[in-house]
DNA sequence: CGTAGACCCTGCGCGC
DNA sequence: TGCGCGCAGGGTCTAC
C-alpha cells in the first residue's frame, strides 16, 4: 500500500487510537515477514507498556513506547495495519497483532499487521538506538524537512550518475519518494525521467523540489490514496481521492498538452510520462 | 565506489 | 469457467 502519504495518513489515524493505550500480549503468527520476527524482542520491548507517541521516518512507522523503547513497522508493498476488536477472527495473513489493554476509551483491542506479500517489516529496540540501527542509519532527508532543497539535489547528484527518476527514489538521498509519486513529481516538474542527473540545471532542481513537496503533502491532505487496497488504521479504505496524472495512464492523454502517456520499464520498475511535456 | 539487475511473496486482472 | 502469464506500492543483496 504505502508510499510516505499512505504511512503519514496512517499514523495520524493511528495516533488518537493509540496513544496512551497500554500494550499486552504479542501474537506472533510468521516465522518472519523480509525478516524473521523475533517474538521474544517484541514482547520484551511492548508488554505492559504505553504508547508514548506515533511518529514516522521514511516511510518506517514509529510507535514509541514508556521506558524508552520504539516499535519499528513497515509496510512493504502490501502491509495494512489496523486496529480490531481483540476477539476478532484471525485474518488471513495476518502475520503478527499486538493486543491493546481496554481503556476508559476503548474495549480490548489488537493493532494488526497483515501482509500477503510479507515484503513488511516489524522490530523493536530501545528509542536511542533508532539513529545507528541499520534499517535507519543511511538514510536521507526528509522530503517535507527544509534540508530538502535545489542545493542538496545538486550537490547529490555530482556523486553519481543514472537517470532522474532512479535519483529521486534512492533513499540515501531522499526518503519517502517512491515509484508513483517519483512519476507524478517529475510530470509536474516537466522533466523527464530518464534525464541524467548529470545534466539537470540548478533551476530545474528547484521545480522538482517544488513537485515532490507539492505532491506529497497534496496526498496527505487528501487521506493519502493512490492505491487501490490502502486502508488507514481503523481498516477505513481509500478514496481514489488523488488525482494521478501519469501513473497508470498509458496511451492516455496528458493532462496538459494531450500527448498519450508513455510507459518505460526504468531499473525494474515502471515509469510513465508524457514525451512532449517531460524534457 | 556506484549502478544495474535479480530477488523476496502473494494476489489480481487479463487474454486465451 | 479455468488457467497461465505478467505485473504490482518496497527494499536489499549480488555481480559487475
Amino acid at each position: 500500500m504505502p508510499e510516505l502519504p499512505e504511512v503519514e495518513v496512517l499514523r495520524r489515524s493511528l495516533e488518537p487510537r493509540l496513544g496512551q493505550r497500554q500494550f499486552t500480549r504479542v501474537m506472533v503468527h510468521a516465522p518472519a515477514l523480509r525478516e524473521p520476527l523475533d517474538r521474544a524482542a517484541l514482547a520484551g520491548f511492548t508488554a505492559g507498556r504505553r504508547v508514548t507517541g506515533l511518529r514516522r521516518r521514511a516511510k518506517f512507522l514509529l510507535i514509541d513506547l514508556e521506558d524508552e523503547a520504539t516499535l519499528v513497522v513497515h509496510l512493504g508493498m502490501s502491509g495494512r495495519l489496523t486496529v480490531v476488536p481483540a476477539a476478532e477472527p484471525l485474518a488471513k495473513h495476518e502475520h503478527v497483532a499486538f493486543h491493546l489493554a481496554a481503556d476508559e476509551r476503548y474495549p480490548e483491542e489488537r493493532l494488526r499487521l497483515v501482509d500477503p506479500r510479507r515484503f513488511g517489516l516489524v522490530f523493536a529496540l530501545p528509542t536511542a538506538e533508532l539513529p545507528t540501527d541499520r534499517h535507519f542509519k543511511d538514510l536521507g532527508v526528509e522530503p517535507l524537512a527544509d534540508a530538502f532543497n535545489a542545493d542538496l539535489l545538486a550537490a547529490g547528484a555530482q556523486k553519481r550518475s543514472g537517470p532522474l527518476k532512479q535519483f529521486l527514489m534512492d533513499g540515501q538521498v531522499v526518503v519517502g519518494v517512491g515509484n508513483i509519486y517519483a512519476c507524478e513529481a517529475l510530470w509536474r516538474a516537466r522533466v523527464s525521467p530518464r534525464r541524467a542527473v548529470s545534466r539537470v540545471s540548478a533551476q530545474t532542481w528547484e521545480r522538482v523540489v517544488v513537485a515532490v513537496r507539492a505532491v506529497l503533502s497534496e496526498a496527505i491532505t487528501q487521506g493519502g490514496t493512490t492505491l487501490n487496497d490502502f486502508a488507514d488504521g481503523a481498516g477505513n479504505p481509500g478514496y481514489f481521492q488523488v488525482q494521478l496524472a501519469v501513473y497508470g495512464r498509458e496511451g492516455e492523454p496528458c493532462f496538459t498538452c494531450g500527448q498519450p502517456i508513455s510507459r518505460q520499464v526504468q531499473a525494474g520498475r515502471s515509469t510513465f510520462y508524457c514525451s512532449r511535456c517531460q524534457r
